[in-house]
DNA sequence: GCCAAACCATGAAATTGATGCATAAATAAA
DNA sequence: TTTATTTATGCATCAATTTCATGGTTTGGC
């Protein structure tokens, strides 16, 4: 069996031009040396090098276990290169999980200093989930799931990073535009625009128009909040968004936003995490990242 | 410092699923399995399976680890294999020398069978040295030299594969044609064709001319056996070769050898090659299959 | 041609390290 | 709970590697 030792000691011996210097080179004796290569010989049947006085010649399979070396040898210490950034952290994967729509605008704030900080990581998001964002993250399918409806079950840790007020938005030439706030029973004329997913699941069903037992005219399914927005902005319809979200297009797209009842909807961002990896130093530095954007956020 | 062992470690679980199994492949027991696993987390600084209760997931550095181990094991196990084949004698390089120039025609029909029988040894034909034909054997330049003038020194063998007889050609219409046999003042007059070496290695100066004080009138040099005989063959002048060789040629080209002197000049050729190397399988089956082309090339 | 220096080989002793056994602990299934 | 399966660990043992001490060879300078 030729191993990872056979490799540096015919490579050390190739280079030095001797036993006694590779022995020391490999801080071994020239001795150990010497009974290395006699029981590779005889593992392998065959000499390794050529021994002419104090000179030494490799054999045709000396040369072939170089050649192995030259090869192998730089990719042992690639690994162990990378296993040394794993070990201090400086390395891994983060797959992101999102089970909040609108945020993805506000993760590319988060992911835009990581990706900088932590070149050694590899980030991916994803968005569709069989088994939901825990099953995902239980799965190990994502390593962090960013999602407003945080489930404290044991092994995993949530941690809210962000806050924000569920708003209506309208375009400014809409009647209800002049409002401050608006009561579920002002939609029942309006065409409501939210993502495709299940209404249960959308604030503006479960927590306004629900409880008041008041529905819209019409509930259209849109992917992409820009068109969404556009949407809105064209009166085609109205949208349940983060306040700081419309804020963001209320001028370019002449857009009103609106208090969701008295109080308001008031919204928290959660990262989800196993336990097992919250102390990993790329992943509690995300969790840093994107607790701070949230002043970035409030204030643009 | 991952070892080869902790390459197959790796993979034996991976395919096995259980540390258990594993260590029944690998055929060890689950102690020493466990044992080592924790020596090379340890040394590694990092897990290489997350152990959630009896599941083993590979975490990051497991995976790379993995990854090396899936390209790492073939090339061993294919050098290992070449190795195997180098220690039976069923692979290797034999660089032929040749200091015998019209011996290559000979030498192809060596060959030939021996790329059938010997595919995994390398063959190559070298015809020019710096420090003679010995000194490439020496200098393992060469493997093997082919060459009429052997020098029995230490450390090299020579063994006699073909003898032949050295005879001048002539072209059918010339006035020595009728001759059985030529002397050295019949050449007085003559334009002699040799290939392009030094007078005292070729024999019809050194064995026949010379002793008897006789020159010829002009002496061409010519590389290639073929144009050699294609010249004499035009009557442009006469040579000196091996008779089998002419007899090739005789009829297409109109040749006639004679014999030179009472006596003819009478050659051997030899394999020369280092002791160490005469009871490799390949080389010592390249010797047998020379000596028996001796008598395929008298017939034909 | 001799001598000193450098190098490699070898045997025996010592140390290191890996392995297996027995068993405990943990987990999954029944 | 019980049972079966799997992993972890302490310890004794055994094997293998290393070193030490030494002897034999080769090389190069004088």
């Amino acid at each position: 069996m030729i191993e990872r030792f056979h490799l540096q000691l015919l490579t050390a011996v190739d280079e030095c031009g001797t036993l006694t210097l590779a022995a020391d080179k490999l801080h071994l004796s020239q001795s150990a040396l010497s009974h290395s290569i006699k029981k590779l010989e005889q593992q392998l049947g065959t000499a390794v090098w050529e021994k002419d006085g104090r000179k030494l010649r490799l054999t045709q399979a000396g040369r072939q276990i170089l050649i192995l070396a030259r090869r192998l040898l730089p990719q042992f210490e690639h690994t162990e290169l990378i296993l040394t950034q794993i070990a201090k952290g400086q390395r891994g994967s983060l797959r992101i999980g999102m089970e909040c729509h609108p945020c993805y605008q506000w993760l590319l704030k988060v992911v835009s200093p990581f990706l900088e900080t932590w070149p050694g990581v590899e980030v991916d998001v994803k968005q569709e989930f069989q088994f939901g964002g825990m099953g995902a993250l239980f799965d190990y399918d994502i390593d962090v799931l960013v999602t407003p409806d945080p489930l404290f079950k044991s092994g995993v840790t949530f941690i809210p990073v962000f806050d924000f007020e569920q708003r209506l938005v309208v375009s400014q030439s809409h009647p209800l535009a002049r409002l401050q706030q608006v009561e579920p029973k002002d939609l029942h004329n309006e065409t409501l625009i939210t993502y495709p997913v299940e209404p249960q699941r959308l604030d503006i069903f479960s927590q306004f128009l629900a409880p008041a037992g008041c529905t819209v005219k019409r509930h259209r399914h849109i992917e992409a909040t820009e068109i969404m927005l556009q949407m809105v902005s064209a009166g085609r319809g109205v949208a349940a968004l983060p306040g700081w979200l419309v804020d963001t297009y209320a001028k370019s797209l002449q857009l009103v936003s609106l208090r969701l009842g008295a109080e308001g909807i008031m919204k928290h961002i959660y990262l989800g995490m196993r336990n097992n990896d919250v102390n990993i130093d790329y992943i509690a530095d995300f969790v840093r990242l994107a607790k701070q954007t949230e002043n970035q956020v409030d204030k643009g």
